[in-house]
DNA sequence: GGTGTATACTAACACGTGTCAGTAACACGT
DNA sequence: ACGTGTTACTGACACGTGTTAGTATACACC
């Protein structure tokens, strides 16, 4: 490999100093370079094919313009897999959007919580999004006192700390008013996760208000609690199917659970949606191949991504917003698993 | 925020030279510091909660221990998208494993095509793994030429880059073995792409070698072009089913067509795996869940990363291996789609 | 003819680290 | 007493850039 060419390189071939270059290749406002200095630097530029060493250029402006994706990976791997490209694509696409590089940094279970700290003391990055599970780190909190710039993807309850999520409660009751609509009265839950999980609890808060915005009593007997994957589905299922008196519908709070809860009720030769309506969360990409494909409601992985990459970024340049908590809608997509009347328009969905 | 600490200021803590902390903290072999001393700059910079900083350290070293995964989208979007997660993981896991860290750079479809190159330039990364449609790039062969470290996801035909990929001939021979052992002799193949895709070409190659091998011979009437979608596998099984003698069996190269070749059988009314047998290739997430589950070739998505980034490490530091095209192995999974019987096993598969 | 101002550039410093060449102190063998 | 070697450290340079303060020239103004 050749030595790559420096700015010095350019200045000795355009006749001119080093500074003359810095200041015409970054376009300097308020400096005066004469058309034709402007054009030799360039030219010369362009002829050793120079680009600017990223390192020096950071090292000096003490600025990395790049941000890194934190993905605690914990109990619930393969559920939030399904929303790693989405979420990955919207803050890329962001950080790109606003020139900045994106670093991806997953940390498996078997790694030090805080592994990721490095990544913010040792200047790796100008900002961290955390997605993902974690006990309630002193790290965490210490680098947001100190002014780090920090997004969570999910919540964080107690410190203040910016963050973007899905609004959970509004979503379950979204779901919960499209099967009140449909008819259903006695309807059950199965929860996503176990309570501890700031959304599970919040999908479970969404079911209740709709419910009683209803006028419908709630019944503690009709909820099961799902753990993230199908198998704890399959289970909740199987206990509801035990109840004495069954509900007509099911609203389960992850689509992967759902899928657990679709096998139970085959084995059981229930036929959905006639025997059991079913409405799921999350709109994987599963949930649209499933027979009969999953009503869901939709979590816009994408749109979470960039919001929190613009989030960040905003941070990151001392342009702080006034609300740091943001919420953003979801959708019902509305299929085959509870039995309304499908438009064309909801045929692709 | 309060000023970062240098190794200056470990130092004059400790009481020493910056020298000494940097021989102490990078633990420099073959030089000798006391006990006392080191113990001394240890908790100097413990105290003060010390971490280099990652651009000076780049800027001296030339080297930025990071490598970047640049990820061409292209029309084969959602269908690349299922493999971003293992990918990902096996990427990230294989650069954490040897202390690099990862840079995630997706290139949209209305951006340049060598968008990626400014981060080989200007030194933004160690080397790269290129995924996806490129077009035969001349900048991608001036770098390779240059020396750059480049490993590429897919294969490049003509220049000699080091690259990663599944043996897709032997996958689709796999797949063919298994339909021919379960009697069938009229075996159709649907693509997975238009054949200037190599992958598409290979297993096409691997179809007929499975044939041949069999005594049977090749009929380009049995064989229709998919376009990664699911709709292009309706149609390409629609105009199978219009043939006057039908296949038994269809080979499918792609999940993702597969699914929309599942749908037009569905359509037609016929059976899945009794009027009319599949095989996939890829197993994405989805095919476990369809109905029948679908029989796929498994691609080792996350071994496919891991190799990649452990065969671009190599060249990086040097150490380059004589075979640097890499081929992984698939493997069949057998499920319901083609009426093999399913033993315990591979139920859970 | 002096003062002021705009233009077009440059010299020199700073960023924080890794590392090479060098030095002082001391032990050891002859 | 002298050279040799070892131990334990340090001073100074280099990496490639951005930027500030400053200089030289030209030109206008009264």
């Amino acid at each position: 490999m050749p030595d790559r060419p420096t700015s010095r390189d350019v200045a000795r071939l355009a006749g001119v100093s080093r500074t003359t270059v810095s200041l015409v290749l970054n376009n300097v406002p308020d400096v005066h370079i004469s058309p034709e200095t402007r054009q030799r630097v360039l030219e010369a530029a362009r002829q050793l094919n120079y680009y600017p060493d990223a390192s020096a250029r950071r090292l000096v402006s003490g600025k990395t313009r790049t941000i890194a994706l934190v993905w605690h990976r914990g109990p619930d791997q393969t559920y939030r897999d399904a929303f790693l490209p989405g979420l990955l694509q919207g803050v890329s696409r962001a950080a790109h959007h606003y020139g900045y590089y994106v670093l991806f940094r997953p940390i498996e279970p078997d790694e030090p919580d805080d592994a990721w700290v490095e990544l913010a003391r040792g200047r790796h990055t100008d900002g961290l999004i955390l997605s993902g599970p974690r006990s309630d780190d002193i790290a965490l909190l210490d680098l947001h006192r100190e002014g780090f710039p920090l997004v969570l993807h999910g919540q964080f309850p107690g410190a203040d700390i910016p963050s973007v999520d899905v609004d959970n409660e509004r979503g379950a009751m979204t779901a919960l008013r499209h099967l009140l609509a449909l008819g259903h009265r006695r309807i059950g839950m199965i929860t996503n996760a176990p309570l501890a999980y700031t959304a599970s609890h919040q999908r479970l808060t969404g079911y209740r208000r709709a419910l009683e915005e209803a006028g419908i009593a709630f019944e503690e007997a009709l909820v099961r609690y799902g753990n993230f994957d199908e198998e704890s589905g399959r289970r909740a299922m199987e206990s509801l199917l035990a109840l004495e008196e069954r509900p007509t519908a099911v609203f389960v709070a992850s689509d992967m659970v759902a899928v657990g809860a679709l096998r139970a009720l085959r084995e059981h030769g229930l036929r959905v949606p006639e025997d059991m309506a079913l409405v799921g969360f999350d709109d994987i990409a599963v949930s649209r191949y499933l027979t009969p494909a999953l009503t869901t409601v939709h979590v816009p992985a994408f749109g979470l991504g960039w919001s929190a990459a613009e989030l960040l970024i905003r941070i990151v340049e001392g342009d702080i917003p006034n609300e740091t908590q943001v919420r953003l809608e979801t959708e019902l997509v509305v299929r085959e698993s509870c039995g309304a009347r499908i438009t064309d328009a909801d045929q692709r969905g």
